[in-house]
Formats: structure tokens, C-alpha cells, sequence
RNA sequence: GGGGUCGUAGUUCAGCUGGUUAGAACGCCGGCCUGUCACGCCGGAGGUCGCGAGUUCGAGUCUCGUCGGCCCCGCCA
């Protein structure tokens, strides 16, 4: 290439018009009169019209007939102002065009699969198997472009704020407790394993031992478990930790961070600080530990109302210590049975066994439970729903955790469908008290809600911890806290335990032994004994984050090579089988 | 592990209760065209209907299996 680029494609302007411009980039889209040729040629930057006439320069003009989409070209010539006529008033470059004197084709290019422009509607199969075109498109682009500047804003206010940068290691021991890992087998040390980190929780914890006082990292976590439109295997995260710090600093300081990510990429400032809502009170209201705020449809607790009642359903889920809880749709009477069957359908895919229902009409309850109830049911019922005409009733009744899976998820989906969220709203929300532990039914053992390293919440001291015997509960909770974006839970962290003695307390109370704990979790429990400092911190998923600033539902749009749902990549064809000579130089063998 | 949905030309899709030679738009190729910017006009090429069985006189269409994309449940400290 004997031109040297002058500026972007997006960039000249009216008061450029007689500048001699050398411009760089792909085929945008090619129109042959015969005798004058455009191009539009387009960069990262934008578009912009060259001109190839035979008058003017015979020479390119004829080049310039074997040119086709996508093709890559450097292009020499003098700016100049389109007529009026022939000003373009939808494109930032539109009142000038390049009369080109001298044109390289730098490169050919096959026909794209498909068009690379923000209209073109494409399969996510096309889009990630050509996904280098996929991110040539402009809206691709604008994407990355997000990302990076999350992550410069992120730098930037981390920084002045006294954090350092530190990387910890990809190659780590694999840990009990959380998501499965993603080995990787040591040649060195054969039938040992490292694994990728699910997150660098244990070295940043050490960091703070070590005296760094303020770490952050944009870090690299891997989860081994089934995907979904908001979880890659792969995911990054703005990690963080503060010694000498508790939870009013760390969620002071990342309020601080999404508030100017917030202002300088959306526009959107937020006076106010966040409002924050303890977990207890987040499941009762929402039913959700995640909660979104933009909409009503609270849950309604009818517990006591149908303790004694004679519809069966309603009081074997009390007599079980279940509940019996219920959200009103203003309007919803006017829905179809099938509509209400759709949702009862829905309601089932979180566990729900059944949903009960009541229109209100005219004054009427239009229900097929209604002639079950009593009429001191009735009443309460209308008193506490504060029943309108025009209203529809929708029950759940079960275990609390189902009641809350049940009307969580259906509350979310009947604001969608009729559409009650107001798209210019951005609620922010802290999710605090979080419970310490949680039942695993399945392993028949408590694990840790958050993780094993969170300290108690400082009203629920250690002496609560020891005076439970015969298993710690689910009353405890933790110092843990999440912050949440209209229902997506955007990060969360928690002070962690820095004294020795508590963690093994945890430890314990997991039910994991003391052998074990030293030696899946030794190296940390002995750092705490060499005066380790209180130490708090947060996470934020970097995908999420970025996703809900572009205003995309899937996370893949804001990761340049992101995996299908089956945890591959098609561009690549990764995973992919390896030799037999590479498995026997790991001492592997593949038993399928 | 489970449920749903989709898979037809390069792309996005249509293709009815199974029935002659599988269509459209855009793209692509060729020709014409000196002010277009969704350029226009004329002509043309292009199909393993994801794959494999089965039912049938006959399958893009029905059945079963399988592979793949997406959404969800479980799972994800």
C-alpha cells in the first residue's frame, strides 16, 4: 500500500471541502451509472461517498468497475461539497463526497453471507459462524465500542480512587462448593488438574493480607454449567476488594462507579442513592431476590386468610407451612381463559401444581375456587387484594420457595406481556441481609448462600453461629449484598470472614470436615492467621452490565466471540478432539 | 437431565387437509445506464428441503430417531 490513510471515513466535514484526503476501507455498497461510479466506502467510523468519474480520472474510474461489496481499497482525492440536490441529509458525511483521483484495491472479498448493515436480519446460527462479519457491522461495533469504554471509565475511577490493578493466576486449584469447574491437566504433574477460576475470590482475599489495601481486576471467570441468554461459560467481571473496608464503603464506592457509567454512556443521572431492600423483604413483596422495581404486581400474603379453609388446595399448603400468596392484575379480567390458561402453563414451569384465579366483573367473581371459600374468606380476601372491578386474582399456594418462584416469574412475565414497564426506567435496587445458608436437598447438607469465605451479618453475630447446634438454619444472614438493574442482578459481594477461627466455624457448619477445609481451603484459613485485615468487595458482571447499557437482551451481542448455548463456538469448532499423542503426553485417556 | 421452538436458494422467509417441474424478496452473475445514495431497467444462474430411518402408490409436508441454533426449568457458592 503505497497511500497513506489521511483520516476515517466518518470523519470530513463542509470545512474540509478542498483538502486532498487519502481514505481506507471496505466496500460499502457500489452504484454503476454506466459512467459516474459511488462507492460508499465505510470504516469503524462511518460512510462516506467516493466518486469515480471517467472524466475526471479515467484510469480509476476504470478500476473502480471491479469493484463489489466488501472489498478493501485505499482511495486518493480532493474533497468536495455535493450540490444541494445531491446532499444526503442522512449520513454525518453526506454534504461532501471524494472525487477520487486514485484508487488500490487492496484486497477482493467473496460476497458476504449477509449484509453488514444494523437492518440486515440474520440467524444467530450465520451471525457467529461469520462472526468476523457479524462485527463489522456498525451496531456490532458500537457494542465493543461500549464495552471498552465501560472498562476505561471502570480504570479510570478505580484508579484515582487508590485501587491496583493486580492479575491472579487463569491455572488454580480446583475448590469445593459453587459451579462445576473447567479443568485443565498438568503435563508436568501428570493426573493432577488446575482449574479456571470461577472467580478470583481467594487471591483477592490474599491480596488484602498481602497489604494491598485496594485491588481490582476486569477478570476472566469461568463456570462449567448450562447457559442461558445471561451466562457464557466464559464471563468477565469487574472485581474488587477493600481492606479496612465494610459493606457502606463498597456499596458507596460501586454506586459511585454505575452512576458515572451511567451518566456518561446513557445520560442517565442518578441523584438519589439507591434504594436498598433486605432479602426477606424482597422475596414477601417480589418473590424475587432480585427484584424488578419498575412495575407493581406485588405478591400479596393470604396465608392467614385460608389457614383454616375449606378449599383443600389453599389449606394443605398452610398446613404444610406453606403460604398462600397472590398478585392482582388491574385490568386482567378482561383476559380470555385461554390466556389465563397460557399463564397457569407458565406458572408450572417454576413448580406451580396448579393456579387458581378470580375475575372481577361488574361486581361479579367469576372463579372456579371462589365456591369454596367462606364468606369471612371473601371479605378478607377483598380486603387485603383491595379488589377493583376489573381485576384478575392470580393464586399461588405451595412451599414459600415455590409460591415465590411461582408468582416472581409470573408478575414479570404479565408486565411484559402487557406491557407495564416503562423502557426509560432504570432501577437500581440493593439487595441486602441475605441468609447466610441455604438447604441443599439434594446433597442433604447447608452450603453457603453466597460463599463460604461471607462473614455474618453484624446483627447476627458469631455467638449465633455457636449456639446452633445440630445445623446452623436459614435464619442467619450474612453481610452480603447485590446490586440489581431492573431485575438483573448486576454484581454482588459481602465482608468477607478475616478471622481464622470463624471461617473454620463456617467451614464446620458447611459440613465440610476439618480435614478437607485444610486441604481444599488450608492455604487461605492459615493466610488468615497472619494478621489479616478486614476486607469487603463486590463483583460486577461485566457482560450484563454492558448488555443493559446497549439495551440488548443476550449477552453474546456485547462479547466479540462469544459460545452457543451448548458451550461451543462455531467459528472456531471449539471443543474439539485432540490427538492421541497430545492425551498420552498428559498421561490421559479418553473413556467415552 | 427436562420442556418449548426453529432448521427449505448465499441470506431472510412462504410452501394449505401428503399429490405434476419447490416459490418470493434481497443478494449474486451478465448487459444497459454520467448524480446515485434501498439507484434504475433487461436477462440469467442458484436447492442434499439439516441428517437417517419409517409409514405411503407418492413425503419439504406425517411418525420416530439424530445433529444444530435460540428460549426456558433444573443447574449456576
Amino acid at each position: 500500500m503505497k497511500l497513506e490513510r489521511s483520516c476515517y471515513c466518518g470523519e470530513p466535514r463542509e470545512q474540509d471541502v478542498g483538502k486532498e484526503l487519502v481514505l481506507c476501507g471496505w466496500v460499502h455498497s457500489r452504484r454503476d451509472h454506466g459512467g459516474v461510479i459511488f462507492v460508499d466506502l465505510r470504516d469503524r467510523s462511518g460512510i462516506v461517498q467516493l466518486v469515480f468519474n471517467p472524466e475526471h480520472s479515467p484510469q480509476s474510474h476504470a478500476s473502480a468497475g471491479a469493484l463489489r461489496n466488501e472489498y478493501v481499497l485505499v482511495a486518493r482525492g480532493q474533497l468536495r461539497a455535493r450540490s444541494d440536490d445531491t446532499v444526503n441529509p442522512n449520513m454525518p458525511t453526506g454534504k461532501v463526497e471524494l472525487m477520487v483521483g486514485e484508487l488500490e484495491i487492496l484486497n477482493a472479498s467473496r460476497p458476504s453471507p449477509f449484509a453488514i448493515d444494523d437492518e440486515a436480519v440474520v440467524t444467530e446460527n450465520t451471525r457467529l459462524k461469520f462472526r468476523y462479519l457479524d462485527l463489522r457491522r456498525p451496531f456490532m461495533q458500537k457494542f465493543l465500542r461500549l464495552r471498552h469504554e465501560v472498562c476505561r471509565l471502570s480504570r479510570e475511577l478505580l484508579n484515582s480512587e487508590g485501587f491496583l490493578e493486580v492479575e491472579t493466576p487463569m491455572l488454580t486449584r480446583s475448590t469445593p462448593e459453587g459451579a462445576r469447574d473447567y479443568l485443565v491437566p498438568s503435563r508436568v504433574n501428570q493426573g493432577s488438574f488446575f482449574a479456571l477460576p470461577q472467580s478470583p475470590q481467594l487471591f483477592k482475599q490474599l491480596l488484602m493480607v498481602s497489604g494491598l489495601d485496594r485491588y481490582y481486576q476486569i477478570a476472566r471467570c469461568f463456570r462449567d454449567e448450562d447457559l442461558r441468554a445471561d451466562r457464557q461459560p466464559e464471563f468477565t467481571q469487574i472485581d474488587l476488594e477493600m481492606s479496612f473496608a465494610g459493606s457502606e464503603a463498597v456499596m458507596n464506592l460501586v454506586e459511585g462507579l454505575l452512576k458515572k457509567l451511567f451518566s456518561e454512556l446513557a445520560g442517565l443521572e442518578f441523584n438519589a442513592a439507591f434504594p436498598r431492600m433486605p432479602y426477606a423483604e424482597a422475596m414477601a413483596r417480589f418473590g424475587s431476590d432480585r427484584p424488578d422495581t419498575r412495575f407493581g404486581l406485588e405478591l400479596k400474603d393470604l396465608t392467614e386468610v385460608f389457614a383454616g379453609s375449606g378449599f383443600k388446595v389453599f389449606k394443605q399448603a398452610v398446613d404444610g407451612g406453606g403460604a398462600v400468596k397472590a398478585i392482582v392484575v388491574k385490568g386482567g379480567a378482561a383476559m380470555s381463559r385461554k390466556e389465563i390458561d397460557d399463564l397457569g402453563s407458565y406458572a408450572s414451569d417454576f413448580g406451580a401444581k396448579g393456579m387458581a384465579w378470580i375475575k372481577i366483573n361488574e361486581g361479579q367473581w367469576q372463579s372456579p375456587i371462589v365456591k369454596f371459600f367462606s364468606d369471612g374468606e371473601k371479605q378478607r380476601l377483598g380486603e387485603v387484594l383491595e379488589i377493583e372491578d376489573g381485576d384478575l386474582v392470580l393464586f399461588a399456594s405451595d412451599s414459600e420457595q415455590v409460591v415465590h418462584a411461582v408468582l416472581g416469574a409470573l408478575r414479570c412475565k404479565i408486565a411484559a406481556d402487557r406491557d407495564l414497564i416503562d423502557p426509560s426506567r432504570f432501577d437500581f435496587l440493593w439487595v441486602t441481609e441475605f441468609p447466610m445458608f441455604e438447604w441443599n436437598d439434594d446433597d442433604k447438607r447447608y452450603q453457603a448462600l453466597h460463599h463460604p469465605f461471607t462473614a455474618l451479618h453484624p446483627d447476627d453475630g458469631i455467638e449465633v453461629l455457636d449456639s446452633l447446634s445440630g445445623g446452623p438454619g436459614t435464619a442467619l444472614r450474612s453481610d452480603a449484598y447485590d446490586i440489581v438493574l431492573n431485575g438483573v442482578e448486576l454484581g454482588g459481594g459481602s465482608v468477607r470472614i478475616h478471622q481464622p477461627q470463624l471461617q473454620r466455624k463456617v467451614f464446620e457448619a458447611l459440613g465440610i470436615g476439618e480435614e478437607e477445609a485444610a486441604e481444599k481451603f488450608g492455604f487461605l484459613v492459615e493466610a488468615l492467621g497472619y494478621g489479616a485485615p478486614p476486607h469487603a468487595g463486590l463483583a460486577l458482571g461485566l457482560d450484563r452490565l454492558v448488555a443493559m447499557l446497549a439495551g440488548t437482551d443476550s449477552i453474546r451481542d456485547v462479547i466479540a466471540f462469544p459460545k452457543t448455548q451448548r458451550a461451543a463456538c462455531l467459528l472456531t469448532q471449539a471443543p474439539s478432539t485432540v490427538d492421541a499423542a497430545q492425551l498420552r503426553g498428559l498421561g490421559l485417556r479418553v473413556d467415552l
